[in-house]
DNA sequence: CTAAACCTTGTCGCCGACGTCAAGGCAACC
DNA sequence: GGTTGCCTTGACGTCGGCGACAAGGTTTAG
């Protein structure tokens, strides 16, 4: 299938293909015409690559699982290098879900501390003399 | 006091300073020779800003914040604005928390399942006509 | 006098995953 | 043969919070 084709059907666009192809991760034939040609392998790969970048990977931490799709086998990330980088993930994540945390309690705290600064202000403002 | 000054106390770079000012988060005064001049007033600023930016603020949701300090307040989250950004940044941070939890568990299943496809694979190899 | 250490404005660079033209070639249909 | 719609390469724009450099003015110390 040509470029466009793909595209659709992956749920993206060409010029997402064509970045993808300028970094090494898909890599189409071309038809006599030059029109870059794919099959069926290439639409499992563009779908891996695009479901590791929405749960946050960067282009870099895919190309493991893409030459792991392409060395054959099922699934992407059985290869030891993709399990690696699943490893470190992981630890990023768990990570990042700690300093998350830290920063939702003290958003909380801030937003009950303003609260009830203007509660009070309030109460001051309806009573000068109290 | 100056540029240098004012940067080396809040712990950031003058240019840091410069670009604070050209999205209008500081005012400085300005000296005879053109030099910027700056009051503790604004170190306070400064501070909420490096703060807020830390828990992963942008300097559009810090501006109120920086108003509410300027109004005369003692704190910046006690106005009205700067509640309600508060109150978006904590759903926004809930929001992602929800999400990331989502990714940590989905790591956290593929890496179990390519763990366990690998043993597998590894049982396989080491007995092939099991 | 000069060197050092400040300061000024202005501009380009960075990161990452693309979007968005521009200018042209190729294919198919009426 | 003209129009439409695909394709090609190339290059610049985006977002945010600065870093880094250039080319110059100012002030202070020796």
């Amino acid at each position: 299938m040509r470029i466009g084709e793909l595209a659709e059907r992956a749920g993206t666009s060409a010029r997402t293909l064509r970045y993808y192809e300028s970094q090494g991760l898909v890599r189409p034939r071309r038809s006599a015409n030059g029109y870059r040609m794919y099959d069926e392998a290439e639409l499992r790969v563009v779908h891996e690559i695009r479901s590791l970048l929405a749960i946050g990977f960067g282009l870099d931490d895919i190309r493991p699982f893409v030459a792991c799709l392409r060395a054959g086998h099922h699934s992407g990330d059985v290869c030891p290098d993709s399990v690696a980088v699943l490893r470190r993930k992981l630890a990023e994540v768990d990570d990042y879900l700690d300093r998350l945390g830290a920063v939702r309690r003290r958003l909380h705290d801030q937003l009950a501390h303003a609260i009830a600064q203007r509660e009070e202000t309030c109460l001051r403002t309806r009573r000068p003399a109290d």
